[in-house]
DNA sequence: GTCTATATAGTGATAGAC
DNA sequence: GTCTATCACTATATAGAC
């Protein structure tokens, strides 16, 4: 049996859940509280309970976010084998659509974004959740510096926003149209903010990557 | 004195500038008709008279809007001087607010960005602003090139898309915290995609640019 | 803590006068 | 073409029962 201490716990990860994934579909202002509530088998007054308002349900999401995309990131990059292929990898996640809830992870991000723009409360979140990427970013190039596979421009610390910068953009561009930024085209951009392949101590081939 | 046609399209793009500086101001969803409508001082009957419903405004809007971006980056590529200050002076139509209607031009491209990634009559039209933007690139690092300014890591097609992606990717982040960006990073960023300061036949110096 | 019911206000859209 | 008035619908938020 659930205690209600379990319960209460329970319905709060189902709010957050739920609205994820709805604001993610349909955007955050199309999305009624009462929608949410139902989409996580509750009733409104769960969710008043619960954040206060649709603000505070949207502060404690990107608070429960923060970690998550870390989280992800880091999986890609730790892999072990080719840095070549850990870079596509990381391409990859944010192209396709990984298992995620629904699936529109990248949707859900520029929401947030858009939203913590316009509400102050939200913004130091968001900055934080950057932040984190950045750092694991510039924790990887620096592993890829000493290893001698990578011919940096300048410091991690300079580099990691470029990367992030890269594949955002490059995300944005692919999810209106696929054809204009194929996986070559991704990767070419990469390598050229890391300097990967131009070093190359790699010794196999690079023009195809068997797997 | 106006005739009746001149009233008319004065009316159209008093509701088309409203629009524009409202959902960059405050989001698409949160702006209702009627708002639209008294900032251009009329009413909600004049806005369905001209374009039907909200889906007609928005897909008037990106239709206005197909061209003037394209302009805005012309106008900083086609400066004469150095290349290294046009691609800086790119970055700055990116991350400062340019005199533009709002404050928020990069807002309102983020708005119909999301927007259109969820009505589909839309999306074609910011795809042809993306194409558009990016043969404009396209056609500038083919002449950085040509004078021998310029390494692209590919042609300049291929090229095009990691320097909108770029800017687009450190726009966000510089929004959200203008530290984790600043110019020096950005111009790091975009000398790496084109190569700019690679080949070097400059023959001034380049650490502080004299204007 | 959660639900039901309700108060209050705002939304998109239409009809008809001018 | 534009405005006024009004429609049906949906939103957020609260009060009180359980």
């Amino acid at each position: 049996m659930a205690s209600q201490e379990e319960r209460k716990a329970d319905t709060r990860q189902r709010l957050l859940d739920a609205a994820a994934a709805l604001f993610a579909d349909r955007g955050i202002e199309a999305v009624s509280i009462d929608t949410v509530a139902e989409a996580a088998d509750r009733t409104s007054g769960a969710v008043y309970a619960h954040f206060g308002n649709k603000e505070g349900l949207l502060n404690a999401l990107l608070e429960s976010l923060v970690n998550e995309t870390a989280a992800v990131m880091e999986a890609e990059l730790s892999i072990d084998g080719d840095r070549d292929d850990q870079l596509i990898a990381l391409w990859h996640t944010f192209a396709d659509p990984p298992p995620g809830p629904g699936r529109g992870w990248m949707l859900l991000e520029h929401e947030l974004w858009l939203y913590a723009n316009r509400h102050e409360p939200a913004r130091a979140h968001l900055a934080a959740r950057f932040d984190e990427a950045r750092r694991l970013v510039a924790e990887s190039m620096r592993a890829f510096e000493a290893e001698g596979h990578a011919d940096l421009p300048g410091t991690p610390e300079e580099v990691a926003p470029l990367v992030l910068a890269m594949l955002v953009g490059l995300e944005m561009q692919h999810r209106l149209d696929p054809a204009a930024v194929p996986d070559e085209t991704a990767a070419l951009g990469l390598r050229a903010i890391t300097g990967l392949g131009a070093t190359s101590t790699r010794p196999a081939s690079r023009k195809k990557t068997s797997r």
